[in-house]
Order: structure tokens, then sequence, then C-alpha cells
DNA sequence: AACACGGGGGG
DNA sequence: CCCCCAGTGTT
């Protein structure tokens, strides 16, 4: 739903106050302390006078009433924008890197991965020969795994069936695995220059906040409603630049927390300011809490050896490696089951190092919460081959299961449990 | 439409 | 300690 524009756009010049004041509006000069208090002022004013009904406007009424939204973000962009590696290139496959990685993720979290992964594998064609645990081991920590095992597998098609070309079209590009609406439009904008809207987290909560717009931005309905509003708003002359400046915009202006409303230069014409609704806006509905999962990991170990498991499909960390696991519904794992649990695989506890402690450790994850209890076992002999098949367990060195992707947890109590 | 899928940072 | 962030694929 969007709702109506109430106050008229006055004031033409796209950058009012941020461009002449860079250098003297900073934090603690006169200037500063004079805005900001005026600003607090005139945002407890529209605390107070917040309007209790949002009249509503068509898109057809609304978007036209904007011609100075794309422009007020092209000169904003260049003197704002972070420099980035990903920026300095149209190569497609840099720019699908940089997209996948930086999917659910930030920048500053992204940023050495893209460093690494450019570096390791600087074409498509030593992304697609490479090994799958190699390009997991180098994702390790980044989370959602997924997107690796889509990535080298696009890496691996784009070769096969592109002859090395990524395809460069939205269209096109959609067909990829782990290339969705987001990631396709970015490819085809920054590298190809065509013409087509992003749609992310910023561009969501930019446009939710500019244009009023209170549908739930979790839901996947609404979507159409800001693809049609983006698609008018981005300009035929500079697609890519429009793109990267709306993203860039919501990542360090128009941030969630507290976004820079004082110096923006869409503060006249933003609904939300204007409204006093920065805060309100965007209406995200609240994801629901994910359960709690306790896991009791062996760290089977026989001399230098320890054993490890390739963890299978539906279910977390899929195709990383951990070591081998009970799952309980409890928090406690009672002794004897883990004495049961040892026997089973053809083992023995020894005694020698029981001194070593059993850790505990906890993980939140989006979705769920695992809570981790580690349990030093030393075998008196290796576990038998038979063993190995029946568990799925495999033998590794420590500088072996360094190299093997892992997820975060376990790399953790292993680098701990060295110290 | 709802859910599954990590990990990090800020207050 | 709790809160927030957010594309793609599957069901």
């Amino acid at each position: 739903m969007y709702a109506g524009q109430k106050v008229p756009i006055q004031n033409v010049s796209p950058c009012p106050v941020s461009c002449s004041l860079e250098n003297w509006g900073h934090k603690g000069s006169p200037l500063f302390w004079f805005c900001n208090t005026f600003y607090t002022i005139r945002l407890a004013s529209h605390f107070f006078f917040k309007p209790l009904y949002i009249k509503p406007l068509p898109l057809s009424v609304l978007a036209p009433a904007h011609p100075y939204f794309a422009q007020a973000l092209l000169e904003w962009y260049p003197r704002h924008r972070r420099d980035l590696p990903w920026r300095h290139t149209r190569d497609p496959y840099a720019i699908w890197l940089s997209e996948v990685i930086l999917q659910q993720t930030r920048v500053k979290q992204g940023l050495p991965y893209y460093l690494d992964f450019v570096t390791t594998y600087p074409t498509v064609h030593d992304l697609a020969a490479a090994a799958e645990d190699e390009v997991l081991r180098h994702w390790q920590g980044l989370g959602y795994y997924s997107r690796a095992r889509n990535m080298h597998h696009t890496a691996q098609q784009v070769v096969r069936e592109y002859d090395g070309l990524f395809p460069n079209t939205y269209h096109d590009l959609l067909k990829l695995r782990g290339v969705g609406q987001y990631t396709a439009a970015a490819i085809a904008s920054f590298a190809f220059g065509e013409k087509v809207a992003v749609l992310d987290g910023n561009v969501y909560r930019v446009l939710s906040r500019v244009f009023g717009i209170t549908s739930d931005i979790a839901a996947p309905a609404p979507r159409k409603e800001f693809q049609a509003l983006a698609d008018t708003l981005i300009p035929a002359a500079a697609p890519d630049e429009f793109n990267q400046a709306i993203m860039e915009f919501g990542a360090i202006q128009c941030t969630p927390l507290k976004p820079d409303c004082l110096f923006c230069p869409l503060q006249s014409q933003c609904y939300a300011f204007q409204h006093g609704m920065v805060q309100e806006l965007p209406v995200k509905s609240k994801a629901k809490a994910g359960r709690t999962r306790y896991f009791h990991y062996l760290v089977l170990r026989y001399g230098d050896t320890l054993y490890l498991k390739k963890r299978g499909p539906k279910d977390i960390w899929q195709g990383l490696y951990d070591f081998a696991l009970t799952e309980t519904d409890a928090a406690e794992l009672p002794a004897a089951e883990l004495v049961d649990i040892v026997a089973a695989l053809g083992g023995q506890l020894t005694t020698n190092r029981a001194e070593e402690p059993v850790v505990s450790l906890r993980h939140v994850l989006s979705h769920q919460k695992v809570e981790a209890r580690f349990y030093p076992v030393w075998l008196e002999h290796p576990l038998s081959s038979q063993a190995l098949a029946a568990s799925g367990l495999a033998p590794f060195t420590l500088e072996q299961a360094h190299k093997l992707p892992k997820p975060i947890l376990i790399a953790n109590y292993i680098d701990k449990s060295q110290k």
C-alpha cells in the first residue's frame, strides 16, 4: 500500500545541505550542534504529531512526483561511496563472485572473502576446476554454505555450457543456480548495463521510507509493488550507477537503526521523515524463534588421528565436517549412553587422558540454537574399517583436518582445544 | 506462502 | 544478554 506524499516538493535542489557543508558540518562543530539541536526538536515534534491515518495513493500518481529521486541519489553517490574492489571491474565473473558473497552478508565481513576468492580463483575456469571441499574451506565462516556449493556448481556450468562466458541478460542469468532476482539484476546492470532495478534489503528500506510504503517487507507479496516502483525510478542513462547508489545509500545513509536524516539529500522529499515515521518504516514482521538443539560431539582421537564426518543433506552445515554426533532432545547425555556409543564404534574409553574437560559451547543461528558439548575420547585402538563404514567417520591428521571445511563452531573448538 | 539456511555486529 | 541484518532454494 502506498501512502500519499502530503508535502509537496518545494526544493528542486537535489542536495540541500550536505554538499556545501561537508567539511565544517562534522560532529563537535558549532554548526553541527546547532543543526543537531534543531533536528532533535523537529524529530520530537514529529513524534507528537504523528498522523493517525495515512492516505494511500496509487503508484501512477506517486512516482511521477519524484523526478529528483534518481538525480539526488546519483549526486550523492560519487561523494559518499566506499571504494570497493568490485566497483573497479565490469568482469561479470568478479561481479558475480562479489554479489554471491554479499548475499546476506555485510561488506565488512564479505570483503576479505572476496579478495581471497579472486586471488585463489582469478577466473571462472579456476573456480570450476577446484574441489568442492576446497571451495567450502575458503567459504568457511561466511555461513549459508549452499551459496558456496551453488556457486561452485554454477562455475562448472558456465564453463561447460556457456563456454566460460557468463550469460549477458537478466533473463538468462536467472537460470544459473544460486542466482536469483537480486543477483541477476545486479550482474545484468553492473556488468552489462542492462536497465533492470535491483531489489535488496537496502532498496526496500529506502523506498519504503521515501515513498511511505507500509507493506510488510518480510512477506513475499509486496515484492511486485517495490519492483514496479523501482522500475519507474531507474534512469535509462545510468541504471548501473542508480542501482549502486540506492544500495549504498541504504547501507550508509538510510541505515536501519539510526539513519542520518539530518544530512540527507532526500529529507524534504521523504515521506517517513516528513511524517515522523522513520523509526516505523520499513514495516517488517519478526521471524519466529528457532528451536534449540542439543549436540553431543565425541571428539574421537587415536594418537595423532582425529575422526571427522562429512555432514549430509537436509540439515545445517551441509558438506562441512564435524565430529561423531549424537543429538538429544534434552541437554544431558547420560554417561552410560556415552560409553555405549563409543563401544558401538568398536572403541574403548581410555582413562589416561580423562582429565581433559568436557567443553560446552553455544552456537546461535538465525533459525535455531545449538547447544554443543564436546566429549574428548581417546581410543585404545584405531577405529576398524567396519566402524568407519558404519559411522561415516574418517581419520585425519590434525593438519589435514585443518584444511577441511568446518562449521565455525567446530573450527573454534579445535582451535581452543589446541591451546 | 512458509520455511531452511550462518554468522557477525550493536546497544 | 537481547536485538538486528536478509537472497535463494525447497516444500
